[in-house]
DNA sequence: TTGGCATATTAACAATCCATTAAGTTTTAA
DNA sequence: TTAAAACTTAATGGATTGTTAATATGCCAA
């Protein structure tokens, strides 16, 4: 029926993660194996995937480190770690990255082709196809998220950080209306607590520091639920 | 910020389903707590929660009978399973039935903690918003309970404060009809005494203020019983 | 390695918002 | 007439937000 999914498993093990990839692959995944953190980037980069297994422990750049970079790129995909330790605090800061879940070498591959099941399927059901419109416009600016930048008339275009880009973005996706602190903390920061909301804070007026050269533009505050990007006129 | 998440326990442990429940509730949960299936199916339909935590090892219904007659009634609902045991089949079962996560006694708190806090956030990406209706026409104004604000004419609209807004939605449900005391100290202020009253009468003040530009529209009192948002012709 | 740059977080303080309470007045119903 | 209920304004204190600056982190190039 439709086509098979595309699974990245990045596992320094060769055995271990040629296996795996023959198990996936007999129960009709398409599988792409990298053995290190830097080959799996690159891989990610190159190609789109549905899901990414990802052992933690690897040479050169470990499993966080890898889950973070394919987080800036896509805030969505989900993740599984991989691990012979069972440290809670790895656990935890699994969760912490956004880890769909997270299984312990050795484990039953019964049980992980369910897990696998059971996130795409849950992913599946509420994935939007992502519009591939990268451009916006804002008064009289233009805002290209892929890209990073800010556009207003003549003048230089003003680079964005990508925590302002994302914040940016979410912001016009929902122009005019409401955006939750709860919502934008989830997405950008994968954290919703006393900190990572005085940073928002502090985005906030940076970009509201750039929307100022069109008037017509501001970012209004919803007191105790969130933000709104309106663009008046 | 925001209103707590609110998880159905069902448990037939009483003093494990306790602790469980205070543990969550310290953690800003609203939680509560169901000793069998029939009860918890029965607590189920009677309000609308987040998240069921259900044990799978329970006499009467077990975890997964509860857990299919859950979803039927909603099919996205995240689910997660408690057991002792640790057999193969069991976990099979429970992602075959749609679970989010599966967790054996005994476990790690702060983990269960983590996990929850995972599952709910990976939702709350997908949420699609709902299209309730959140304008309303009063008169010459429009009020928008979604953004809070109060629209007249031309003028700059006026922002509307939690507590304003809340009850300006529940006169304007009820327009022309009367709103008792009684029913919206116990929605808006979840409690009904002489001070809550007060409160009550400063806002109905308030929002008197706010309505005073068109003479048309007024909030009377009827004495001892409550308010009544009129328009007239 | 080190120093510098871009970015993100944390700190600090000011400004604003907001629910409650207080206090004095007016209205209502018996 | 009188007590209860309602009306209104203002004061209070706590919470949230706005803003700038300081600090931390990570990365790249020398």
């Amino acid at each position: 029926m439709s086509e098979s999914k595309k699974i990245l498993i990045v596992e320094d093990d060769f055995n271990f993660g040629s296996i795996l990839k023959d198990y996936l692959m007999l129960n009709d995944y398409a599988v792409v194996l990298a053995k290190n953190g830097i080959e799996g980037f690159e891989k990610f980069q190159k190609d789109t995937y549905d899901m990414c297994i990802l052992d933690v422990m690897m040479p050169y750049k470990d499993g966080f480190s890898l889950a973070k970079e394919i987080r800036e790129k896509d805030e969505n995909i989900p993740l599984i770690f991989l691990t012979a330790k069972t440290l809670k605090e790895d656990v935890l800061k699994g969760f912490k990255i956004g880890a769909d879940d997270y299984i312990t070498k050795p484990f039953d591959s019964d049980v992980l082709l369910a897990k696998i099941k059971a996130i795409l399927n849950r992913k599946n059901f509420f994935n939007i196809p992502e519009s591939e419109n990268h451009e916006f416009v804002i008064g009289k600016f233009i805002f290209n998220s892929k890209l990073r930048f800010l556009n207003f008339d003549e003048s230089e275009p003003v680079k964005l950080s990508p925590k302002e880009n994302q914040l940016l973005k979410l912001l016009v996706l929902n122009i005019n209306d409401l955006l939750t602190r709860e919502m934008a903390l989830n997405k950008i920061w994968r954290d919703d607590n006393y900190f990572t909301s005085r940073s928002m804070d502090v985005y906030i007026a940076k970009l509201r520091k750039y929307l100022r050269k069109d008037e017509n533009v501001e970012i209004l505050n919803i007191h105790g639920e969130g933000f709104r990007l309106v663009v008046s006129e």
